[in-house]
RNA sequence: GCGGGGUUAGCUCAGCGGUAGAGCGUCUCCUUUACACGGAGAGGGUCGGGGGUUCGAUCCCCUCACCCCGCACCA
């Protein structure tokens, strides 16, 4: 064959070809068929809001590694695409856009504002498409799909009616976290605190009928205006007297009642006495339910004072009404003192905007009755969460769990299919109703969507054509539901992930996967949140193209550990260094290699030379290694395995070993040819092992190996097979890697240049090792760039001496050279033997530790320690 | 306040009961026909402080300090 490869790495010039010719293959979409194992695994879908982010290259780098060593290990792999309309996000970006155009959505009305959102989101899903394409992610692109799907809102329908029906979603007026930019209410869980400096002011409230006054503190002083009553502790002794009377409230001139409540009042904090404003405060909307207190909403749904806090404030914005009230208090006499104060301000996550309590008309879920069997799934083992801390995290939140707020005042998702009509009568119905199943009055259907949530807590089954009962039967579903895996980011466990568990857990009878890998947050090099403002962004496609995906791929691999992961220019500058490593070392095999994979025949075992029986025996361990860790989520010590053998063992050591007999120097035309057999061996179990991590490179190199299957990515992975195991060449060569190292090192340490050669001393004991060394000779001449190795003789005196790896070896010099360096370093090293021998000497005399401690390790001891006695003695004769 | 995590080489992190590790960075030498995105070598840590358990602790327990991250928050 001898196709061979071009002489530089450019990955531009292959990725995407590679790509096309996957997806053309068809190796991306899994076969329907339930008898062969299957795994599956569904994508975090990301939201059609925008570009993807180096935290999304991260999850689906994870997902594809995983997914190509599933399909490559045997199992028809599904890794289902798709994306999600995020109500609110997306809401957010097309308004923002039109009002660039200085157009509201209110302007455009529904219908058509809906219409635009439509379009950008067509525009985008391609896009995201295409990233994950550059990314090399394979993903099955037959299947991709969109939350708002027909089959994916017939699934979200049915749920609705079905929790309504069991009576776990209701209707209900209640205090909700309001967003005024937004307009709409959000769940608990989307509002985000922000440490502040405020004030809190203190004012004084004048008792009604009496010269005695309270002092109230308040950070909001403009809520004071939807004030109803003043708090004080029922058996505080400087109050008690005047509960039952009235308080004068400031500004407003409104007489309110003063009452006596042990819940909100704590008598030993601030002056005892608290502001009541129900409508706008969830402490003080409880209490008003206690005592019955009239709402006064002075705040409305945009932020402004509304036509209940006087005519000076209406229309005003919030944070305005703040500074006049502030202003009025201090001029009337009423304002006692402002203090700078740390506090934590409620705000939405999506936009940052300052959360308003608000009560209003919302629907709920009832949660507990779903949470219940989602924190028994976790705690049976039947959902397993990795790393596993994050369990106790899920339990402290399942088990504080509040009522899920899922309605939003918002055009842009799944309309909540009630029907109202002017009677009253709410009906909640899987087809459009046109009449009132009641009093069949004309109704209208309930203008709010729902939590964009409530639709991707499905998606593990909606996707599979799941949509309620009489459609729970796909032959999707049937092979590959429950997925088997789910990795994601640990910021959504709460607002994805549990609630698939439940959903799944209520609606399928199943929890959707059995495991979940929360990955941590990509943090800069420092350790820093990236983030626009600070700058230090990395654009996933601006480091595919400038690097290729599987330098970056592999820098996200390898870094992840299961905590956060720092990552900067440099580091994915050194992984780039090992892909071009890869590139070059199979530049060199293929000159070599002259037979094709699928023509090559097994390997000659009984033939073999030392040097080829260990490489095999070190690619089988890191096979094994590569498995345990891939099954284990630890993909940092998956690829640190790759990175090591690949670089460490095979490019340093084991090329270098077999030049000699590849470039015809040494050996016979038998030897060469086995050597080259194994050299083929080792370069396609290498390829097929980095696959995964990086698909491009791999399957642009293996493409030249002429292997029978079309592509990499359906050949086989490695697995460890005993029979490579070689104890007894990695005993040999150990010693062969160790006494080179010596050498290069004592004579780097003497000033010897690598032209300066020596003669080797190394005795052995041992028939074998002695043939083993004289066979061998060879490779310690090239690698240590020796005159020659002798088996034999005594060593003469006045040369380096040493024991290395068991075997005694002597380095003559051609005259004695010693540096200063090098005495020193001699005299160091032989300090450090005499302390570590001194601590095994007490330690074996010590009758506790021999008696208590394991046999082998008494024995490693004594071994230990035998063995720094007699490389002391060598190491006295260097000085 | 409650819960979780962290504190190991200049930097970023593994290890987690039996002789301190990796990558990057630093220093020295080397253009040896796969690769200078390379090769060879070196230096560098009382494993946050203090107790305890153990024959033995970076690793287990207690405690203190500092740093993250959730959750809940006192007006």
């Amino acid at each position: 064959m001898k196709e061979e490869l071009a002489t530089r790495y450019e990955p531009s010039t292959f990725e995407q070809r590679i790509y096309a010719a996957w997806e053309e293959g068809g190796y991306f979409t899994p076969v329907v068929d339930r008898d062969r194992p299957k795994f599956s695994i569904v994508i975090p879908p990301p939201n059609v809001t925008g570009r993807l982010h180096i935290g999304h290259a991260l999850v689906n780098t994870l997902q594809d590694i995983i997914a190509r060593w599933k399909r490559m290990s045997g199992f028809n792999t599904l890794w289902l695409p798709g994306t999600d309309h995020a109500g609110i996000a997306t809401q957010m970006v097309v308004e923002r856009k039109l009002a660039e155009q200085g157009i509201s959505r209110f302007e455009l009305g529904r219908e058509k504002f809906v219409e635009k959102i439509w379009e950008w989101k067509e525009q985008h899903s391609t896009e995201i498409k295409d990233q994950l394409t550059r990314l090399g992610a394979s993903c099955d692109w037959t299947r991709e799909r969109f939350t708002l799907d027909e089959g994916l809102s017939r699934a979200v329908r049915y749920v609705f009616v079905k929790l309504y029906e069991d009576g776990l979603i209701y209707r209900g007026i209640a205090m909700v976290n309001w967003c005024p930019r937004c307009r709409t209410a959000i769940s608990d869980i989307e509002v985000e605190f922000r440490e502040r400096n405020g004030k809190l002011y203190h004012v004084d409230y004048p008792v009604e009928g009496t010269d005695r006054k309270f002092t109230v503190a308040t950070t909001r002083p403009e809520t004071m205006l939807g004030d109803t009553a003043v708090a004080v502790h029922p058996d505080d002794e400087r109050y008690k007297d005047l509960i039952g009377k009235y308080a004068i409230l400031p500004v407003a001139n409104r007489r309110i009642p003063i009452i006596g409540d042990a819940i909100l009042v704590d008598p030993t904090f601030g002056t005892g006495v608290v502001k009541v404003t129900p409508s706008h405060d969830k402490n003080d909307y409880e209490t008003g339910k206690r005592h019955d207190l009239p709402q006064l909403q002075v705040i409305g749904e945009d932020g402004r004072m509304t036509d209940a806090a006087g005519a000076e404030f209406a229309g005003l914005d919030r944070f305005d009404a703040r500074k006049k009230i502030v202003e009025m208090l201090r001029e009337q006499g009423f304002l006692v003192k402002v203090e700078d104060h740390l506090h934590n301000i409620g705000v939405h996550g999506k936009c940052d905007t300052d959360i308003e309590p608000m009560v209003s008309r919302q629907w709920f879920v009832k949660i507990e009755p779903l949470a219940q069997p989602a924190i028994e799934a976790v705690r049976s083992g039947a959902v397993q969460i990795v790393p596993q801390a994050w369990e106790a995290t899920y339990y402290n939140w399942m088990e504080n769990i509040h009522d899920w707020t899922i309605s939003r005042q918002l055009w842009w998702g799944h309309r909540i299919p009630a029907f109202h009509c002017p009677n009253g009568h709410t009906s909640v119905s899987m087809e459009d109703l046109a009449h009132c199943p009641e009093c069949g009055a004309a109704v209208a259907q309930e203008t709010d969507v729902l939590d964009t949530w409530f639709s991707s807590g499905l998606w593990p089954f909606s996707t599979l054509g799941w949509q309620g009962a009489g459609h729970d039967k796909t032959p999707e579903l049937d092979v590959f539901y429950p997925t088997d895996t789910l990795i994601t980011g640990f910021d959504i466990l709460f607002f994805w992930v549990a609630r698939m568990i439940m959903f799944g857990l209520r609606f399928t009878g199943k929890a959707p996967f059995s495991q979940v890998f929360l990955n941590g947050l990509v943090r800069d090099e420092k350790g820093d949140k990236m983030s626009k403002s600070k700058g230090n962004v990395i654009d996933p496609l601006d480091v595919v193209n400038e690097v290729g995906a599987d330098a970056l791929r592999f820098t996200l691999a390898i870094a992840t550990s299961g905590r956060d992961i720092p990552l900067g220019k440099s580091r994915i500058a050194g992984y780039s260094a090992f892909v071009n490593k890869i590139w070059n070392a199979s530049r060199f095999a293929l000159m070599h290699i002259d037979v094709e994979l699928k023509n090559a025949g097994p390997i000659d075992r009984d033939n073999l030379r030392t040097v080829e029986r260990w490489i095999l025996s070190r690619i089988n361990s890191a096979t094994a290694e590569v498995n345990k860790q891939l099954s284990l989520f630890r993909f940092d010590e998956a690829s640190g395995a790759l990175y090591k053998f690949f670089w460490h063992e095979f490019c340093d050591w084991y090329i270098e070993m077999a030049k000699p007999v590849l470039l015809g120097r040494h050996g016979s035309d038998k030897d060469r040819a086995l050597a080259k057999r194994v050299l083929l061996e080792i370069v396609d179990r290498s390829l097929r092992l980095l696959h995964p991590f990086m698909p491009f490179v791999t399957e642009e190199i293996w493409q030249k190996l002429g292997g029978v299957e079309p592509s990499i990515m359906i050949a086989p992975y490695p697995i460890s097979e005993e029979v490579l195991d070689d104890p007894e060449a990695e005993r040999l060569m150990n010693a062969v890697k160790a006494i080179i190292t010596t050498v290069r090192n004592v004579r780097a340490e003497r000033g010897f240049t690598p032209k300066d050669r020596f003669k080797l001393y190394i005795r052995v004991s041992e028939p074998r090792d002695a043939n083993f060394f004289r066979d061998n000779a060879y490779v310690l001449i090239e690698l240590a760039r020796l005159t020659e190795v002798s088996v034999e003789g005594q060593e003469p005196e006045g040369a380096h001496h040493d024991i290395v790896e068991g075997f005694p070896i002597a380095i003559e010099f051609p005259e004695k050279q010693v540096s200063q360096e090098q005495l020193d370093r001699v005299r160091r090293e032989i300090e450090k033997s005499v302390k570590e021998l001194e601590s095994l000497d007490v330690k074996l005399a010590n009758e506790q530790f021999v008696r208590n401690a394991p046999p082998q390790i008494v024995a490693g001891a004594q071994a230990r320690q035998a063995e720094l006695r007699a490389r002391l003695e060598k190491l006295q004769q260097n000085q």
